[in-house]
DNA sequence: GTGAAAGCGCTAACAA
DNA sequence: TTGTTAGCGCTTTCAC
């Protein structure tokens, strides 16, 4: 037999559909015995809303989408993964559908995907968020700040990340400490970058510029920057990479060397990552809550697309460093 | 204004709204000039068809769900993030919408979500198969098999991973290989226990129990396990793990007894994670490429809801072992 | 090749 | 509190 409709609950329950309709929706608004009558015919009846007649009848979708906004080829790397899983689960606590795809896929296939709001994730174009705001749906941005637009930021924060690394190694006497940084995404890549001067000027280091120093995003790329710049005559003491990956570049080096880790050289890296305690000596690295961050933001867009006005242009999700090996000397 | 339906394009184009509606979902049954016309309109007016209105004319959503089916915290390791990456790519290509959920939340609330067909991630019960099929839903299982259900498995070729891992390590002199196994999915469980056992056999090893070792899933239980392991009088002269997060463990476990890897004791891991060259060593593993299998089960799915009934019981991704520096003396 | 019209299953005025 | 009814925007027979 066909799935049943509410046509069908209407009939074996003696009320017209509008009162089964309304004993689904607004509960209250129908008598406690009429609606037991309902939803036992209902139940009977196996039967089940029509997620597609309801948005049909009111116009409007419950979808919402979360967007990452990068050009690697892995999408869906811890960092994303982990800001993903946090929006996933909020999102599965309410009436909202979650679709997940790239900003690139999303602008080439997703014409006709009604949605009522969006996350996009990481380097959101203006263009984009301009496109979604044009057409009346709801965004929130994470990991990413966009001027000019009024919306809701959500970012980790990362100028205390960066003082408490910087914090923790001149605590342990270090002043030659070097930066090594690569490109992610622009936001990242300027804050952290900021937040590591800042925090150097803070106790009155000079940074020289070689104390920086580029490279990729790979691990392999970072090994080679490490290795030369742990061959200087004026070697750093201690290392603070962009993010774990690179991070694990310089211990790769450091070994490559005969340098030991962290007698001769101290490493921190940024994200916590899984791999920080697969590594050999486990790395120090500044946790980032990934999950909560993605949390907020669904918190946020339901809060937008609820009508409330209250929502928070810009919400700094706390950091903490996890100390390990790599930067502790006994 | 509002959005234009498909009324205002008719209008425009001076047309009736099913020549409208054929022009864009049966473009051959329209005459060239016609579906011109069609098109212009619509352009001037921004029209993009409604999904939902679209749904609910042919009866049916057009969605999917991929499904991830583990107990863990992380629902979205490396592991079923690459796989869930291959789905996504596909389903872009597709006019499907992709749901993205674990199992549990699902059923907790899933109602209403109306799918067509669903991805199912691990270990997939028996009864949230049968739920789905008694639903109409087509189902494709990804890194798990069912028995007693008709429908597509896909899953990487694990025996033949195992078989190049002793081969690869015999090639080296090793005969005393031991296995470091830990508590996943049972599918993946089992088929790698028994992989590993069948290519030892192959070779003539003899697998005295002593030589395999369980501990949890996570790296600190790898490496307290593996420093027992390696303490032992008979010390293996190689470990095979179940997956690299344990085999990083065996690393950190030789680096705590002093032993040298690969020298003292060769390592090899399974998934060929991004870890693998962050490692020092770099680990060797064995290449499990998870974003294609996401594509296969796409693929599949989507030809099971096109009616097709060629669609193979089950599919074997092969894999390739990526050997590191972990298991090679130079 | 094109048009008229009847739904698809539900919601939300408006009435009663 | 409950019922009547008119859509929501599109697809799809069935005629022409």
């Amino acid at each position: 037999m066909d799935t049943p409709t509410i046509y069908d609950v209407s009939r074996l329950s003696g009320v017209s559909t509008a009162t089964v309709s309304r004993a689904f929706t607004a509960p209250d608004r129908v008598r406690e015995e009429t609606r037991r009558k309902v939803l036992a015919a209902a139940e009977a009846l196996g039967y089940q809303p029509s997620a597609i007649a309801r948005a049909m009848a009111r116009q409007q979708t419950d979808k919402i989408a979360f967007l990452i906004c990068k050009k690697d080829a892995t999408i869906l790397d811890e960092f994303y993964a982990s800001i993903c899983e946090g929006v996933m689960r909020r999102a599965n606590s309410t009436s909202y559908q979650l679709l997940i795809s790239t900003a690139a896929d999303w602008q080439r296939t997703g014409q006709s995907k009604q949605i009522e709001g969006v996350i996009l994730a990481g380097d959101a174009e203006p263009s984009l968020i301009s496109s979604f705001q044009r057409q009346g749906v709801a965004v929130v941005l994470v990991n990413h700040r966009a001027s000019g637009f009024e919306l809701p930021s959500v970012v980790a924060d990362e100028q205390n990340g960066a003082r408490q690394v910087i914090d923790h190694l001149t605590a342990y006497g270090h002043r030659r400490i070097a930066l090594l940084a690569g490109r992610f995404s622009s936001y990242i890549t300027s804050v952290r970058y900021n937040a590591f001067l800042t925090a150097m000027q803070e106790h009155g280091i000079s940074v020289d510029d070689s104390g920086i120093v580029m490279c990729g995003r790979d691990v392999e790329s970072a090994t080679q920057a490490s290795v030369e710049l742990l061959r200087r005559p004026e070697r750093p003491t201690a290392v603070f990479a962009f993010n774990d990956v690179l991070a694990a570049g310089v211990i790769k080096a450091a070994t490559r060397l005969g340098l030991r880790v962290p007698d001769d050289v101290a490493v921190v890296g940024f994200d916590d990552s899984s791999s920080c305690t697969l590594l050999t000596p486990e790395l120090s690295s500044v946790h980032v809550d990934c999950r909560r961050m993605g949390e907020i933001c669904l918190e946020q867009l339901t809060a937008l697309l609820s009508g409330d006005t209250e929502v928070p242009r810009l919400t700094v999700v706390p950091v903490s460093l996890r100390t390990r090996a790599s930067s502790i000397r006994l």
